[in-house]
DNA sequence: AACTCATGCGAAT
DNA sequence: TTCGCCTGAGTTT
């Protein structure tokens, strides 16, 4: 679901399906109906990710903005696609450049979906901060936030201008595998830490974008966990309150962190 | 079938 | 600080 490898997967598989052809834009709920009309028809030169937003980018210049929120989705079938199911904020439809199969794909609950013009692109992106997932990613700027503030490390990990692309799951999960406590002050984390957390998101969120799910539990700590129900995601810690620690047995804790649930192993991450 | 909660963020208050 | 988004997975009835 939306953290950062939900977004690089899917300007992939647009970059796949549309780049490099016509587009075919609508909004059969209405809500981007104007915003649809502006890129209806333009050829798609470019889908990428930028954390957790999708831009599409057009041969017009124009760029059309998604932000899925919390429960955003994007399906996609070939075409002839069927009469809208519930509400499609945006319909595509395309071939890309071979021409060859015509798809199309629905997003439905975005929180942002918008047409934006080249310099706001550039509003956007400034003030996001390094993408674990990006090429062009700069680890020691988010160094230089994180060593300078006093803000727990859990905090400034949820932070888009200090990481884009980190999410709940993410951020519990790699400060489990690192022993840290979400507590710790920015400030108290070395140079040499910080490079181990980068590494590891950069890997983790690798094979989240190529496995289409958050993996990052090690196949030795995942024996024996009865409580589990089959469909529930592997973590260490997230959504595991009052569950046993898969290390150690302490009772995973729980707290609410400005505003979102924060989860931890007491004992494998002491403060 | 109904209900609850959620991996996020911007707008409204 | 609270609300809206209005989907989807998991849980309860």
């Amino acid at each position: 679901m939306p953290e950062g490898h939900t977004l690089h997967r899917l300007a992939k598989l647009h970059q796949q399906r549309f780049a490099g052809g016509v587009v075919r834009v609508s909004s059969p709920q209405g809500r981007f109906a104007d915003g649809a009309a502006l890129v209806d028809g333009a050829t798609l030169t470019k889908a990428e990710a930028w954390g957790k937003h999708l831009l599409h980018h057009y041969d017009s210049g124009l760029v059309v903005h998604v932000h899925l929120g919390l429960y955003g989705t994007f399906t996609e079938s070939p075409a002839p696609l069927s009469d809208p199911v519930g509400q499609v904020r945006m319909r595509m439809i395309g071939a890309g450049k071979s021409a060859t199969t015509l798809y199309g794909t629905d997003l439905r609950g975005p929180t942002a979906c918008e047409v934006l013009h080249g310099p706001e692109v550039d509003v956007l992106t400034a003030r996001l901060g390094p993408d674990p997932l990006r090429r062009d990613a700069d680890p020691d700027r988010a160094a230089q936030r994180i060593r300078r503030s006093n803000r727990s490390i859990a905090a400034l990990l949820m932070d888009q201008s200090v990481v884009a692309g980190v999410g709940n799951v993410y951020r519990a999960e790699v400060l489990f595998r690192h022993g840290m406590s979400p507590q710790r002050p920015g400030r108290a984390i070395t140079a040499g830490e910080w490079e181990a957390l980068w590494a590891d998101l950069v890997a983790l969120m690798k094979v989240g974008v190529r496995r289409g799910a958050i993996v990052v539990v090690r196949p030795e700590h995942d024996r024996g966990a009865p409580s589990y129900a089959a469909g529930k995601p592997r973590t260490y810690v997230y959504r595991r309150a009052g569950e046993p620690c898969r290390i150690c047995g302490t009772t995973v804790a729980h707290a609410v962190l400005e505003g979102r649930n924060l989860f931890w192993c007491p004992t494998c991450q002491p403060d």
